[in-house]
DNA sequence: CTTTACGCCTGACGGC
DNA sequence: TGCCGTCAGGCGTAAA
């Protein structure tokens, strides 16, 4: 589900709540995850207070004085915040409770999510070591993206969503930024021109600023830590908008699939 | 090395 | 009403 608008929606919404006050428990109900749930969570947690909440890609960094707690929120991952007495809801997976009769509260149906406890640094462990820039870094150029798809032969949707290239971009903001930026989907990465990879960085730019502006993006179940939904579906020009008139040109969205992902588009407006 | 297809899971929805 | 197929915002792995 969440890409890095999202991603960041959350980390914004609960950085208040979880840091300051120690954790007094971790309830794990259900530990089978994309990964198995870290067995030394507690011993980790317990006792401690979180010192800052990071993103790194769309994974979350929650970091204490012993080391730092990663949280994956894969396709239907959300996180909430609530009162730790309340019942907990089917798919309640973790939950991080603090002295204050806080919680914080891992729910995700499909379970493609992870929180796996990563010791001291960080950007060693194996999950974050091989990720791109992030795209509102200065590192994030079309320079960049040009130098990097020299040769290769996939279309730019799946390039741009590859997290080695650049990370946080999923399969919505990479219909959007690719409308906005008027490359077709398909094209292969490597065909693409110095000048129009800097107009796709500046896209890709754009477009998550902006829904992180919004709250993030809810289509069906997208919500933030107190429940609530993000705004930008309502600016969205292209993705679910199969058949509807292009915003430019006025003729319809197409949507095909590439790379076996659906991919939105406008065959008049992106070349 | 690059590229593609698949599987992990549950739930919602449309067609019959 | 129920059953079945398809699809869903991610991503690691196997195979070609």
């Amino acid at each position: 589900m969440p890409e890095l608008p999202e991603v960041e929606t959350i980390r914004r919404g609960i950085t208040p709540w979880v840091l300051e006050h120690p954790v007094a428990k971790v309830v794990v109900r259900q530990p089978q995850l994309r990964w198995m749930v870290s067995t030394d969570l507690a011993e980790h947690l317990v006792g401690r207070r979180f010192i800052a909440v990071h993103r790194r890609a769309k994974y979350l960094l929650l970091q204490n004085e012993a080391g730092w707690l990663l949280i994956h929120l894969g396709m239907s991952g959300s996180l909430r915040i609530v009162p730790s007495d309340l019942q907990p809801d089917r798919h309640d997976h973790v939950d991080i409770v603090f002295e204050n009769g806080r919680c914080l509260r891992l729910n995700d149906p499909r379970r493609f999510g992870a929180v796996l406890w990563i010791g001291e640094r960080p950007a060693e462990h194996v999950l974050l070591a091989h990720l791109g820039p992030e795209p509102l870094s200065a590192e994030f150029t079309g320079a960049m993206l040009y130098a990097g798809s020299r040769g290769r032969k996939l279309a730019v949707k799946n390039f741009i969503m590859d997290q080695r290239i650049v990370v946080g971009i999923g399969n919505i903001y990479a219909s959007e930024a690719l409308y906005r930026a008027g490359i077709h989907p398909a094209l292969a990465a490597g065909r693409i021109s110095r000048r129009r990879y800097d107009l796709l960085a500046e896209a890709v730019r754009q477009v998550l600023t902006e829904a992180i502006a919004a709250g993030g993006t809810t289509l069906r179940d997208f919500t933030n830590e107190q429940g609530r939904p993000g705004y930008f579906a309502q600016q969205l020009l292209v993705y679910g908008r199969e058949g509807h008139p292009c915003v430019h040109c006025g003729r319809p969205i197409t949507c095909e699939t590439i790379g076996q992902r659906s991919s939105y588009f406008c065959g008049r407006c992106q070349r």
